[in-house]
DNA sequence: TGACATAGTGTTGATTCGACACTAAGTTGG
DNA sequence: CCAACTTAGTGTCGAATCAACACTATGTCA
């Protein structure tokens, strides 16, 4: 345990939260990612985490990690999967619970890519530390499936936002064209959005209507 | 952490793996529950757990806990959630990592009810230790969804079986009567089981046609 | 051999799903 | 001002899936 002492001081679990941070810009899914200024794996990129406080559960961790990289309260946050094999940190024993997050586009945008932290596309990861590439592929499977049946991807989506850009949120994810009559439908089945009356002007064509949520921070599991 | 160090020794983590283990049998979707002879909640029912050993993962630590309850070996098991509150275990800070574990009828049978262990219905469960009660509730929410797009159910059958009583167990597990052409006619699409082409003889009644798993131990994800 | 109990089997109507193409409305540039 | 451009927005039809529903088959047992 000489080792672990490291991570271990008094006061602190070898318990890690860390959060994988999605959000949709540029035509892709984006991670959130900071790069490491000690070692273990110094240089390389890796999830925000951190270690527990005593008295701090896994939920609460994940949101100080949220709300350490500016003001991201009030995300959606669901627990992902607890990694705790024996060596994924070099420097002795520590088991993490692994989150993710959604951030709309309005707010990523607040958060700018810097030298410490930037946004990364799923698509084109370069190596991360520790075992954090194998939470970002897990992140993306866990969000892709429930595309399906929630309505999880309107947490990705700014308050106000077109049919056809929430048709790119979920193509982003999913990794492949829809239909957009057939999404229409869906959507409207899901009585998930209403109209705001305002429209949307980009570029020299008809403006989109835009919506916006009907029962905001709430995810229904549909069908 | 005083207190915590009641339960954290030197070479062990605050960290325990924790196994709600479900088989189904009369009529009924059943945990398997230990009698506490220790403080805290000395008497009370719990489920079958230890804390993670230094160099061991927690599905290690849940693999060892079924191992130890019997030959617990080779049974359908995943991991489930990871609670931290603090103050779920009132000697001090312990993270537990839950699993849920499916195990045949026919290898129920073999571990018998005894002082220390027994079976308990799902449907009337005495309160339990810790945040136990959640974790079964958790458990069985999640089986419960798993029928619907897996063959997760065939984790509780023996190696042959009639398809009335695989019915019976979604039905068990489900919570409600199904239909029984829909039902057969939804298993047969799936070509997940096969004839064995012997029949099974119970009662007054015309024999039942026993079944296999055509391919043991894989848990297929459906339509 | 007749009563009994569970095994086993198809059809139909309703619903959902997926494929598919054109018109609408604003912008821009000549 | 009008023509070209670009994205917004809209409906139908056939296929597949799903839910409801009842009777015959085959063994045991008295």
């Amino acid at each position: 345990m000489r080792e672990a002492e490291a991570v271990c001081p008094a006061g602190w679990l070898g318990v890690s939260a860390d959060v994988v941070v999605f959000s949709v810009g540029d035509d892709a899914l984006r991670v959130r990612l900071q790069r490491r200024h000690r070692t273990p794996f110094a240089g390389s990129l890796a999830l925000p985490g951190t270690l527990l406080r005593d008295d701090e559960s896994p939920e609460e961790g994940a949101q100080r990690v949220l709300g350490g990289d500016v003001g991201l309260d009030r995300v959606y946050r669901e627990q992902l999967y607890t990694f705790g094999r024996p060596g994924r940190d070099p420097r002795g024993r520590v088991v993490a619970v692994a989150y993710f997050a959604l951030v709309p586009a309005s707010v990523a945008a607040g958060l700018p890519d810097g030298p410490d932290a930037a946004w990364h596309a799923v698509d084109a990861l370069p190596p991360l530390a520790f075992d954090h590439a194998e939470m970002v592929a897990m992140a993306h499977r866990r969000l892709s499936a429930k595309l399906a049946y929630s309505t999880i991807a309107l947490e990705l989506m700014p308050e106000r936002f077109t049919l056809s850009h929430l048709q790119g949120v979920y193509e982003v994810i999913g990794g492949e064209p829809l239909d957009k009559r057939n999404f229409r439908k869906r959507i409207g089945a899901l009585e998930c959005v209403e109209p705001t009356g305002e429209t949307y002007r980009a570029g020299n064509h008809r403006p989109a209507r835009l919506y916006r949520r009907r029962t905001p921070g709430r995810v229904e599991i549909i069908k």
